[in-house]
DNA sequence: CAAAGATAGTTGCGGGCGCAACCTTCCGCG
DNA sequence: CGCGGAAGGTTGCGCCCGCAACTATCTTTG
């Protein structure tokens, strides 16, 4: 139910190409290329998240670093991991952590071995949660997504883009420190 | 100049993967090629932003909706072509339309033929700002993104996007203006 | 051991973004 | 002609996000 709204006929303008001025020699596959991760990212990213909000009251953010907790190994991790593993700000992680501990999903409790850091760590309901949304969430983005892909597009897409984001791209573990 | 804060070794895990469980059968290029998605465009997305905000200050956004004023028929178009066309909401448009129009960049004017619309025109001085802004943001998507990519994944993933982005697809052209 | 510097988290602030409510102007139909 | 609904824009509001400033706690080193 991802609708789409103001979707018009459009004719064929071209913002993104400055073209022989003397500087930027892009085909039109890279126009396609580039524009179109932008735009397909844009939609997919608005959808989902919505989606997902309106179904577990969560943003996508929220749910990978709960997915990233409950992967954890005492489902457990330091703010800071957190913030390394997701991309996302320490702040943003302290915030959003803040939140998912006043929704009880999760608990913050001191790390033994050191005062300054904290043990962000998800409960039960967390755990619950987690998995009910990610199942919703991964049906989305099946869907969505990799239903209009080849099983070669795939591939290619997993290659190129795993060069740019080794940070998850597998995923984790956490052999990290704890 | 895209320092990467935060980066960690990081070792396997697998946050995003429910697995066995009975629902989603991803393999781990399915993975790789949607959370790579995700992340490659978070840090692209970041770095050519701050470096459009700082050397411009312009947002990625902006300079898209300039970028399409300047390839339009007479240099102007109405706030919810632009909004169809970029994929913005119509009142985020109306704000950006603003904050350039207090920059001198564009010219807001009543539409002859619908006393409701507005024709949002670039001007000169928008004009010259989006060709130095395009010609150093395009090197940078290529520095950044193309030089990455082999020829055929970047055919790949212009096939692939095109078919989500209708869109902003066509581009270009240029047979622009002037 | 004490001071300098690094590290973990928290919070104030401002920017980007969309939704929904609202006004104005058009359009279509009785 | 007049009225109700649709469409173009604007604005209030709240969410998400990162930066910078700040506190508290290590860690290093003279």
């Amino acid at each position: 139910m991802p609708e789409d709204p103001t979707r018009k006929p459009q004719a064929r303008s071209c913002s993104y190409e400055t073209d022989e001025d003397g500087l930027a020699h892009w085909t039109e596959a890279h126009a396609d290329a580039w524009i179109g991760l932008l735009e397909t990212h844009k939609q997919l990213t608005r959808a989902l998240d919505a989606e997902l909000t309106a179904k577990h009251g969560l943003s996508l953010s929220a749910l990978e670093l709960l997915a990233r907790l409950a992967a954890a190994d005492d489902r457990q991790m330091h703010l800071t991991a957190l913030a390394g593993a997701s991309g996302l700000s320490l702040s943003r992680v302290s915030r959003i952590i803040g939140m998912l501990e006043e929704r009880k999903l999760v608990d913050r409790h001191a790390c033994p071995a050191d005062a300054r850091a904290v043990h962000a760590q998800i409960n039960g309901d967390g755990l619950a949660l987690v998995r009910t949304a990610q199942a919703t969430h991964f049906a989305s983005v099946q869907a969505m997504f990799f239903d209009q892909l080849g099983e070669s597009e795939i591939q290619t897409l997993a290659q190129v883009f795993g060069r740019f984001a080794p940070r998850s791209a597998a995923a984790c573990d956490t052999g990290d420190e704890r």
